[in-house]
Order: C-alpha cells, then structure tokens, then sequence
DNA sequence: CCTGTTTGCCTAAACCCCTTAGGTGGATGC
DNA sequence: GCATCCACCTAAGGGGTTTAGGCAAACAGG
C-alpha cells in the first residue's frame, strides 16, 4: 500500500486549489480524499475535521493576500500606496475566489489571533498615514475602505454588476478617485 | 393522520425565520420538517428541493428589503434619502441576520429576473437624482453606495469591527457624511 | 350519502458527507 | 533483524438530500 504522503500543509493547499476550482463552500473532506486518492478517514490523522480544514485554508489565504499586499505597498505612499492596495486585494479575489471567500470566514478567537489579520489592518492604517487623519476618523476611514475593497470584490463576484453596460473596471477606477479625494480634503463643515 | 396545512408560502417563511435563528448556511430540508414536525420527504410535494428552498428565502428576503427601503425613502430627497436608504438597509441586515444572507444568495438567470433586484436598484438610481449626476458616473455611484453599504454590513457582521474601541455606530455616520459630501461636489480635476 | 378523485403526508431505500474506533503493514531506528 | 511507529485502512453510526410508491383524508359530482 503505497503511502500518499499527506500533510496538513499539502491537504491545506490543495484545499484551497478545490476552493478556487469548485467554490469554498463544496471544499470537502471527502471531495479532498477523493483528490489524494485516499479513503477520508485517513484526513484525519492530519486535520481535526472540516471545521479545522476550513479554518486552515482562511488563514493561508489571508497569510496569501498580506503578503501581496505588502509587495504591492513597498515603495508607495498616498495615491499610489492606496490604487496598489485596492488593485492587489481584487485582483487577489479574481484570481482565487475560493480562497478570497476562505479568507472571509468568521474565525474563531485563538486562529484569528495567529491570522493575518492584524497584519492587514496595519497594512491599511498604514495607507491612511499618507492622509494625516487624526483618530478616530483614522479608524472610521480603515473602516470606510475595507467596506469598499471588500463590498466592491463581493458584489462584482455575485454578478451585481453583470446588468449595466458600464465596465466595472471604470467604476472600480472611478471609486478610487473619489475615495482619493475624500480622503485628501478635510470635511466641509 | 392530521395534515400540517404546509404550502411553499408558509414553509419558506419559516425557513427565512430559521435563517435568522441559527445562520442561512445551517437552513436544512430536515431542520424545517422538523420544525413542522413532519417527515422530511413531505416537503417535496411543495418544494422541488433545497436548492429552491434556499432560492424562495432569498427572494423573500429582497422583497421585503425592497418594501422597507421603498417606506424609508418616501418623501425624502438628497442627504436624508441616503441616510434613510442606509439605515433601512442595516436595520433589516441587524434584526434579520440570515434573510440578509440570504438577499446576497446569487442567483439563477430566472430567479433574478422575477426578483426585487431591479426594483433595488431603481430605488438606489433614485436617490441619486437629487445629486444630478450624468452616465455613467451615476452607475459608478450606484456600485460605491452598493459597495459601501454591503461591504460595512458584511464586516460588521463577520466581527471585524470588534477590536477596536471605535463605536461601529459613529463609523457608520462618519462614512455616510463623506459619502454625502463626495456626491454633492464635482471631481477636482 | 357515497363513490371516485385528488392530494397531503408517509414509509422505504439509495446516495453522499462527517466522524470515531480500532486494525495492519511498510518505513524507521536501534 | 527486531521493535516501534505512523500512515492509511476497514467498519460502523449519524445526518442531510432526493426519488418512488402507498394510504387515507378531503373534496366534488351525482
């Protein structure tokens, strides 16, 4: 019986090929199994479950996505710094929508701990220093963008925009602008 | 053998309410017989599966998000139709956590036509009359406001708010502001 | 009233996914 | 070369989904 080499790291990435291939949500242990030529209980001497392989791809995925972002950001400031952001989380979700799905799970306390995710707020507030706010508009405005990116990547995914003849390309462009601008100018009062 | 009085009408108003109580994703055929106390093969007389099931909430779902923004919109115009739109939108995200997942359901071709999509969208075009702006930069505002409002509902809900000690409250107030502001003034060329 | 039809709910059965318990044999270490 | 370990296996139980076919309550016409 030849042995098929499994790991949680091995079992974790090909988990998130499935995600992106099938959809996050038909990943599956057994789906995985089938993958590896193996019989499904044997995932468990490597996983706790599917809860667990779930979790597992989320935070590959957000570890994935902070480090374009990063790439994406080095060097940058301002305008620039922000499109790069913008540009590396959606074209992240385009080309891994599974993943970028995983990446949204709601984690639990102890695997959002060592996630990525502080790392991503940073990355954002980092962003905004460019834009000398002061708190608690900084936070608002880590807020603002986040509901942008992520509203943005998730309706253009469920096809909301599939029924205008506008490319969503220009109003992905568009938004940027006037999120540029909003951010640059001091509220009128 | 006393009959239950089961119609499609009835068991996908149950199934929306069972979506708020323990998630849209846990909506199950067998959860619903239960409820009903009937035996799972009985509901296939009045649903074609799970899949029509889950497709039924959904459009329950937009209707009655559609009927509430309609009220909240009535006689209102610029700023105070948008603050009114927005907090129709996350009051019905708020107090029906599972029929607002289940509004962002995507759906088949047939499903989306007899939907209140359209209606939404109307009702979005409509709030921006009152910041007279042409094609296609009105369809660019359409998706930032779909954008915005979506992506800050879905973060809240996802918990991502929750680590810091900013209220996701004055956020909220603080992103419509500038949204407001960002509408009324022309791009600064 | 009562008989024939409709239809609402049932049993039975097949199939897929998840999970745990306990076994076996190939790889590894002394 | 023997003991140990661990990677993968079989077995079994518990859900959810879906289809096929049956029975009896409700209903309609004579």
């Amino acid at each position: 019986m030849a042995r098929a080499g499994l790991t949680a790291e091995r079992l974790t990435e090909a988990g998130a090929e499935l995600a992106d291939e099938v959809g996050f949500e038909h990943v599956t242990v057994s789906a995985l199994a089938r993958r590896f030529d193996v019989k499904v209980a044997s995932l468990y001497s490597h996983l706790k479950g599917s809860h667990d392989l779930r979790t597992r791809i989320a935070l590959l995925a957000l570890d994935e996505l902070a480090d374009r972002v990063a790439d994406a950001l080095a060097g940058r400031a301002g305008r620039d710094a922000l499109a790069a952001f913008a540009h590396a989380y959606r074209d992240y979700a385009r080309e891994h929508p599974g993943r970028y799905t995983a990446a949204r799970l709601r984690l639990d306390p102890e695997a959002a701990a060592r996630s990525a995710g502080v790392k991503h707020a940073q990355m954002t507030r980092a962003i905004l220093r460019g834009y000398d706010l002061t708190e608690p508009e900084e936070t608002h405005a880590v807020r603002l963008l986040g509901s942008v990116f992520h509203g943005y990547i998730s309706l253009e995914a469920s096809g909301g925009f599939e029924h205008t003849a506008v490319p969503a390309e220009e109003s992905w462009a568009w938004a940027l602008d006037r999120l540029d601008a909003l951010l640059r100018h001091r509220p009128t009062p």
